[in-house]
DNA sequence: TAGGAATTACTACAATGTAGAAATACATGC
DNA sequence: GCATGTATTTCTACATTGTAGTAATTCCTA
């Protein structure tokens, strides 16, 4: 059995939204991603405090982005997901998917649609 | 949008396991049910601790069992999900379900089957 | 050069995840 | 009937993750 690193649920959003989002992927729009479609409200802090951890654990990785020329005000620090990650990833929704598998069967979730 | 109560990720096993096991989940199933079908290492500590926890929260419900006769060593303590469980497991499944979605077309994900 | 806007960084605390050891309670062998 | 075994829950303690709020940074514009 895998000793499993695995990724909690938040941090499993940062990572979904990482992906969706690719080149694109700083911290302003990954929250962004993340309130909209997942329709749920976070703070910045909690976004940059998971973002550092699972960079920290060499599951994405960052670099400064440079000058647009109009509007820059700050170096973005944009973000990508590493291999490592994806596999966290993958490992911890495979286990998720697994519990759910069939579940449909299950008299008392017949109505929730799950 | 909502505040939701959002589930971690283990309780998120947890309750999917007390819907699984319907009438038999009590602790040591619960462990096993997440054992087996997860794929991966759990401590009686861990699921005790998360029982209490979301029982406390109101998210699920537990009494004790009766004596079968034989073989009984010690009250079975008996879990079944409520009905603010089932909402607070769908609403969390159905945030993650949003950010998986449409993610096949993706081109850095083709390989990584999600 | 003061103020504003976009962005990241820091700090502190709450909630969740986890293991290990202790306690409970009955069954069985001797 | 007492020691030992076994299934089960409870307790304790600590590590990791989740979260908000606030401060700092940097460039733009008036």
């Amino acid at each position: 059995m895998p000793k499993g690193n695995n990724l909690g649920e938040f941090e499993q959003l940062v990572i979904l939204a990482l992906l969706r989002l690719g080149e694109g992927a700083y911290g302003m729009t990954v929250r962004r991603e993340i309130e909209e479609r997942a329709d749920r409200r976070v703070s910045l802090g909690a976004i940059y405090a998971t973002l550092d951890r699972l960079e920290s654990k060499g599951l994405i990785s960052s670099h400064l982005g440079q000058s647009d020329g109009v509007h820059r005000v700050r170096a973005k620090r944009f973000f990508m997901v590493e291999s490592e990650g994806e596999r966290a990833l993958r490992s911890t929704l495979n286990s998720l998917d697994r519990m759910r598998d069939g579940l449909m069967q299950f008299a008392q979730l017949m109505e929730m649609g799950l």
